[in-house]
RNA sequence: GCCCGGGUGGCGGAAUUGGUAGACGCAGCAGACUCAAAAUCUGCCGUUCGCAAGAAUGUAUCGGUUCGAUUCCGAUCCCGGGCACCA
């Protein structure tokens, strides 16, 4: 009987959908285990063998944490609103719902082949309105809610009115400032537009003017990771920034927690660092410079106010709000000039161009506020209005930038490190003592600041400041396929939408190119714009992508609750997403947010934990390996193989070029009696081969290895028709390689369902694990799965030979025991830290190792299928009711490790001489020092290598080694 | 420029705390079975020298610590990823 995995997985497939072998209730006695894969987005390319890595893994742990005795929440949905949706439909005219339709069931067909254990009973769609009402539902809690800045945490927005109208807004201690504070007749008597603005400014999500990346051809607004070199990461069309009102996810006065919640998390240090680059805290001081004969001041923020008396310039940003107002007269022209030259480079640029100093004198100066210097303020676009203040003050001994920037436009560099400034390079160390610093003068970097910082507070010259690199999220895109708001407009006031009128569907359109100045395709919809009431409009804009991902796994708890989001009782019983398991590319984006939203759920009661995400696994990216055939240049109807290259192309010269390498010859060569062997040997030594052929990228799946299936490839382009190939000696026509970014465009693409097709899901599963650790970038390599293919046929053959059953209900002996409990301790270990490939392999040790001993018995091998069910659910779950187990095999109890069964007697010791391996002996392993010492010495090659010299030490690690000193 | 990974045979990779480098698999070579092929099985397989026994060498490079280093420390080079004139 053979390995008949196709039946075998069709058959099982079916029979666990028909049982709900995969349905999780929310009502168990067990213990719960949340694992989660990052929410897909359905691209209309499917899948390819990089997609599943990191699902494999997971179902993998989900299985064996069920098998553990968990009740093991698994759940699979899609990230189904999105930007390429709605291109196609712009180049189309397909409704973004149907291609998504269509995409999602070709994706899922994909998933189902592999054989995940997913309840899609829970399964969950962005763009479902069951589903984006209860998003609406969170944007209308982070609508009404405000961050309290004493209890550091959301509260509901009624409280803050309740304050306002009751006590106003006054500061506990210190200057009431107009403008800024107001009592509460105040409040009270303020019109409402005023009252909304000022409570606008404090709700979680809010609508401000920003400058936004505003694309024209698609005519909508781009998140900067969707801005690649000005511009648009899809469709390369051009960005221009361009102020626009938005929403806004008050994501800024989370930093602290976010910051502080990742000691909480087990997350890679890698991932965690950039967060924490990305959330960018830095302590400094804020410092206020006046302008000579100007009644305006400007506000620098540095995290080195010790450096103080070394400043010689302040740059403030080209966008500076001041810039306009302190420009003299003379420079008003280069400064105008250099603020359109700014205007030109898009952010990339301006922040990695490192070599070219730019700038501009505004022809003011300031004055410094403790030395009273003339310092003069120059405006680069090194220095960035979106951080800090918009303005720096320069000290060019401390800072290579600010140094580069005074040498370039000739300042003079005032010397405040002593010895440690050579006036060739800044010197940014706070190894140094200060000089030319007046009262701080001999003191150390970090006496120095804590004396400024104290003179700064006591002075009044500024004050103490914490900054975040972070800012606040754009939250709006003019956009057709995401979340509608639940908001109206009346009267420029935004008001939000009561529960009752959720959700907010997004009606169906037939247009999706923009609407009027930059509003989005909704806007063109005024039938639905103006269906809330006459006096009011729908919001036109839509939500981002991050919106619906940023709470799904909550939804997975309790999917089908049309009362709640989640009911408390599913977010108590579920908490945390206990492992979860994506790539690297939502370190800063999808992460960040999740993490805040599940914080303002926290803080309003609604969830009881504030991480989402326990632990979390980044898989590695899959490279795709290239296939190339080579193109010969001079006549594109010639393939050349790969070794062939350059012997074709030279004896292509020689007969079609003679003459033009002859003409490189001396005179007298030419005229030689050998000019032929002369130019063959001319050309086969300047000859660079890269300039005569064109690589051409092979579609990988008609390669086997390096060798191209010539007549495949002529079918597979009409172009390639009529080629002609020049092939290797033996016949063959052999490809070159090159490691890239698996893609369409680039043929090396390898679609899993041809791979399941061939040998199946189980090897398809296996081979994607034994490829190498899951969090590494690996390539991948068709060819390799032959060996795992073998392997699952080896572990059949332990049941079955030709002729039928071969396995017996023999008591096994000791040293199969010993066999089967050094695999249940491995792979319990392997599977409990994710490193699948080593439990693969030592699958593959036990197998070979029961056949060795031909081993057929039931006890041992009922325990192996237990442990490989993770791995390969359908031949485990086959051979499991074959050889007369009950129930389904994910329902069975892990296996134990039996220690007694591991215990060894003897230990065969590595002996070296001075570190140098030179023989084994085998000793028993409760042998003394003493005896293993005069055993080692009785050794013939021991004593050869002693060689009569003195032992001076002799070092015995019971169990591991022998190392003698001499 | 900064931060984080990583560099081990022809290839993917293995090596629990510093203790036999190269497990397992692919590819390759040789052989068995077969009319033949596929499948399967057996053996070999880092490099150099050697008929062999064996020896030398070897985990990017150089240096250090140690009885002993792929593993720890220092310097350098290369590859991948992320962030970015972040003051």
């Amino acid at each position: 009987m053979d390995y008949n995995f196709r039946e075998i997985e069709e058959k099982w497939q079916n029979v666990w959908k028909k049982n709900n072998v995969y349905k999780v209730e929310n009502d168990s006695a067990k213990k719960k285990f949340y694992v989660l894969d990052m929410f897909p987005y359905p691209s209309g390319a499917g899948l390819h063998v990089g997609h599943p890595l990191g699902y494999i893994a997971s179902d993998i742990y989900s299985r064996y944490k069920r098998l553990k005795g968990f009740n093991v929440l698994h759940p699979m949905g899609f990230d189904s609103f999105g930007l390429p949706a709605e291109q196609y439909a712009l180049e189309t005219g397909c409704h973004p719902a149907d291609t998504t339709e269509k995409n999602i069931s070709v994706f899922k067909s994909q998933l189902e082949k592999i054989g995940f254990c997913y309840d899609w009973s829970r399964e969950i769609r962005t763009s479902d309105p069951l589903y984006y009402r209860w998003t609406q539902w969170i944007f209308l809690e982070l609508f009404n809610s405000y961050f309290c800045n004493t209890q550091q945490k959301a509260l509901p927005i009624s409280e803050l009115i309740n304050k306002y109208e009751t006590k106003g807004a006054v500061p506990k201690n210190g200057l009431f400032k107009e403008g800024v504070h107001f009592t509460a007749d105040e409040w009270n008597g303020y019109p409402v537009e005023k009252q909304a603005e000022i409570i606008m400014n404090r709700r979680l999500v809010y609508s401000a003017y920003g400058e936004v990346n505003w694309c024209e051809a698609l005519g909508t607004v781009l998140a900067n990771d969707e801005v690649i070199n000005g511009f648009s990461e899809r469709g390369g069309h051009p960005v221009v920034k361009k102020k626009m009102k938005q929403w806004f996810l008050r994501t800024s006065v989370y930093a602290d927690r976010l910051l502080a919640g990742l000691e909480k998390v087990d997350f890679s240090e890698s991932m965690k660092e950039m967060q924490r680059n990305w959330i960018g805290k830095s302590i400094g001081a804020e410092i206020i410079f006046s302008i000579e004969n100007l009644d305006k001041a400007i506000r620098v923020f540095t995290t080195r106010p010790e450096t103080i008396f070394g400043v010689d310039f302040l740059v403030l940003a080209p966008e500076h709000p001041l810039v306009a107002s302190i420009t003299s007269a003379v420079q008003k022209e280069s400064v105008e000039k250099y603020i359109d030259y700014v205007k030109t480079r898009s952010d990339r640029e301006r922040m990695s161009e490192v070599k070219q100093v730019t700038g501009a004198f505004t022809g003011s100066y300031a004055v410094h506020p403790i030395s009273k210097k003339k310092i003069p303020v120059w405006i680069s676009e090194y220095v960035l209005q979106g951080y800090g203040t918009g303005a720096i003050m320069a000290v060019p001994c401390g800072d290579q930038r600010d140094f580069n920037f005074a040498k370039h436009f000739k300042i003079k560099i005032t010397n405040i490190l002593g010895d440690n400034f050579n006036n060739e390079e800044a010197n940014p160390s706070y190894n140094s003592i200060l000089h030319n610093s007046d009262f701080l003068n001999g003191l150390s970097m970090k006496e120095g600041a804590q004396k400024i910082f104290e003179y700064i507070l006591t002075s009044g010259i500024g004050s103490r400041k914490i900054n975040y690199k972070m800012r606040d999220a754009g939250f709006s895109r003019q956009r057709y396929w995401g979340e509608p708001f639940p908001i109206i407009w009346m009267h420029d006031i935004a008001v939000p939408l009561d529960e009752s009128d959720l959700p907010v569907l997004l009606p169906h359109v037939e247009n999706y190119k923009p609407g009027p100045n930059g509003q989005g395709p909704l806007a063109n919809e005024t039938e639905w714009v103006n269906s809330f009431s006459s006096s009011a409009k729908r919001e036109t804009s839509t939500m981002p992508g991050y919106a619906g991902s940023s709470w799904y796994f909550l939804r997975y708890m309790d999917p089908h609750n049309n009362r709640e989001f989640c009911s408390r009782k599913a977010s108590d019983y579920w908490n945390q997403v206990d492992v979860y398991v994506g790539g690297t590319e939502h370190a800063v984006g999808h992460l960040l947010y999740s993490r805040m939203w599940t914080k303002v759920l926290y803080d309003l009661g609604l969830i009881g934990f504030d991480e989402p995400f326990k632990r979390l696994v980044n898989q590695g990216m899959i490279t795709g390996s290239s296939r190339l055939a080579y193109r010969f240049r001079e006549n594109k109807n010639i393939f050349v193989s790969l070794n062939k290259c350059e012997g074709f192309c030279a004896k292509w010269l020689m007969e079609n070029r003679f003459d033009e390498w002859a003409d490189k010859l001396s005179g007298e060569e030419r005229n030689s009696e050998n000019v032929n062997q002369l130019v063959w040997k001319l050309i086969n030594d300047r000859l660079n081969v890269k300039d005569f052929f064109d690589p051409v990228h092979v579609d990988v799946n008609i390669v086997d290895g390096v060798t191209l299936n010539v007549e495949a490839f002529k079918n597979w382009k009409t172009d390639y028709k009529n080629s002609d190939f020049i092939y290797e000696d033996d016949g063959s026509f052999i490809c070159g390689t090159e490691i890239e970014k698996m893609s369409k465009s680039k043929y090396n693409t390898v679609n899993p369902d041809d791979l399941v097709l061939k040998y199946g899901a189980d090897t398809f599963r296996m081979y994607e694990m034994f490829l190498g650790p899951v969090e590494q970038s690996k390539p991948w390599d068709t060819k390799g799965i032959e060996g795992v293919h073998r392997f699952l046929k080896k572990l059949w053959r332990l049941f079955y030979n030709e002729n039928g059953p071969v396995f017996t209900k023999e008591e096994p002996t000791n040293a199969e025991y010993k066999i089967l409990h050094r695999t249940i301790k491995k792979v319990n270990h392997d599977t409990e830290t994710f490193s699948f490939n080593t439990a693969v392999s030592s699958f593959m040790v036990c197998v070979n190792e029961l056949t060795e001993v031909k081993c057929h018995k039931i006890k041992i091998l009922k325990e192996l299928l237990i442990l490989l069910a993770p791995y390969c659910p359908h031949v485990a779950e086959e051979l499991w009711h074959a050889s007369g187990n009950p129930g389904f095999v994910i329902d069975a109890d892990y296996p134990e490790t039996n220690e007694n069964y591991l215990k060894e007697t003897s230990f065969n010791y590595p002996v070296s001489i001075n570190g140098k391996l030179r023989t084994n002996i085998e000793m028993p392993l409760d042998f003394e020092n003493a005896e293993i010492e005069n055993e080692v010495l009785k050794n013939e090659t021991v004593q050869k290598w002693i060689d009569g010299k003195a032992v001076k030490k002799f070092i015995i690690i019971k169990g591991k080694m022998i190392n003698v000193v001499v």
